[in-house]
DNA sequence: GATAGAATTTCATATATATGAAAAATTATT
DNA sequence: AATAATTTTTCATATATATGAAATTCTATC
């Protein structure tokens, strides 16, 4: 992305290693894991313990954050008006097809997942909340461009690189305003392994309380294939579904 | 406390402006619920956007956190070695006695708390996890100074003010060091509304896996000194079951 | 209990960010 | 539809932070 500031994504980069770490660490463990000088990392660390976020777990001298994030966070999620409404349509959606199910939006130039149900089979299309997808070889992605008026369109596609991800991606222009056409006609825009190879997914428009947004399904190619046809009639269903709900 | 890295500390008040508000907010809005400039907040919040940490919900141009943070904070604490071991303790101590029960350390010059497990009163004690309180005047701060050795406890002393929080802070050290030879006694630190007017907190150091904490009650004064020489008893009891845990 | 080794902390300075002011974009009002 | 009002975005520069290296503190080993 564009310009980021350095000591914000340093602090989210702390929280980040610890969830991957799964235990205390010591300052250094903690510099090397995301990547800066230890120096940096103890100014970092001395504010964050100042600040009640992390504390000195264990005897060495390691560290480890407070349960301070996790009641910030729970409150915030709590209180999404747009989440709390939208899962239960969601885990019907998933209940019904099995698949995963995805809840996302656009935001800037790419796609970021509000929302995921996981989908029932050992095999399946797994992500986190605050993913990041390329917006021209997402499902998502492509729902989302579908709903820009020709301007907006026009300008996205000047500004995005439609970067090779697979031996699939669609890379030109023309081919990609070919396939939104298609999605358009259906409200169904689709994935075939475009982003990650063997993946498809189906996505469809959807603006709850008149925010833009796009719900999906996503799983092994040959699975979701066995099943497009009820899988897409019940994609615009909840997508219907979730327009429906109230303006918050 | 010291020297704080500015942009951290913007970072996690961003978080907290959302805990707080309960709802999506503007940029404006965002900017002066953490007091900082609009240009400033602009980039904060891009950063946090292309992160995929915030996204824009609602309508007009209002802004809310995603669930990745909610996400990256279950892993953290599902984790904590010392919590998973800890709260079945500091439940039955909640159980037994009726009142709020706290687990904190000193971190820096100041109390941190780790966990809290709230009375089963209307009128109790409320705290959250994170909460940063005076070593002086706060009971598990007693605990804590008291554990060090006189080495130890005469450099903190040095460090520290004796701020005068409520009209009964103890505010010079040689009343401080009685009371905590008094608390070392019997291995239970009192405050009576040395940090908030009409509470009472009782706190007895422990050390879970060699780490040194302190297990605390707090309450009304009236209440919590009907039941003292039980309460003492029991918290003594979860003090010597918490040591008990294994090294981590 | 002294020594070696490792980790943390400090510090001066190069680098990155925060900021006010101005421009642009958006929304509300007439 | 034009204008006003509000909000967001950009930008040059003052300010704050990040950094490597040195000093210190801590820990383990003998």
């Amino acid at each position: 992305m564009d310009s980021n500031v350095k000591t914000a994504v340093r602090t989210l980069e702390v929280f980040e290693a610890f969830g991957l770490s799964q235990k205390p660490l010591t300052l250094s463990e903690l510099a090397r894991a995301i990547g800066v000088p230890l120096s940096s990392c103890h100014g970092l660390v001395a504010t964050l313990r100042n600040r009640g976020y992390v504390y000195s777990a264990g005897n060495n001298r390691q560290v480890y954050p407070t349960r301070r994030i996790l009641d910030v966070a729970e409150t915030i999620v709590r209180n999404d008006p747009l989440l709390e409404s939208a899962v239960p349509v969601l885990t019907r959606l998933r209940d019904d097809t099995g698949e995963t199910v995805i809840l996302g939006t656009m935001e800037g130039d790419a796609v970021v997942y509000l929302e995921i149900i996981e989908g029932l089979h050992t095999i399946r299309y797994s992500a986190k909340p605050g993913e990041i997808k390329p917006l021209h070889s997402s499902a998502i992605g492509k729902a989302m461009l579908a709903s820009l008026d020709e301007a907006g369109l026009a300008k996205t596609l000047s500004r995005i690189a439609l970067e090779q991800i697979t031996g699939v991606t669609l890379t030109d222009e023309n081919s990609l305003r070919r396939d939104l056409e298609d999605g358009r006609k259906c409200r169904v825009f689709v994935t075939r392994g475009e982003n990650v190879a063997d993946v498809m997914g189906m996505a469809s428009p959807t603006t709850p309380g008149g925010q833009p947004l796009a719900v999906a399904l996503a799983g092994p190619i040959g699975r979701m294939d066995e099943s497009f046809d009820t899988h897409a009639e019940r994609l615009l269903l909840a997508a219907r579904e979730l327009s429906g709900l109230g303006v918050n």
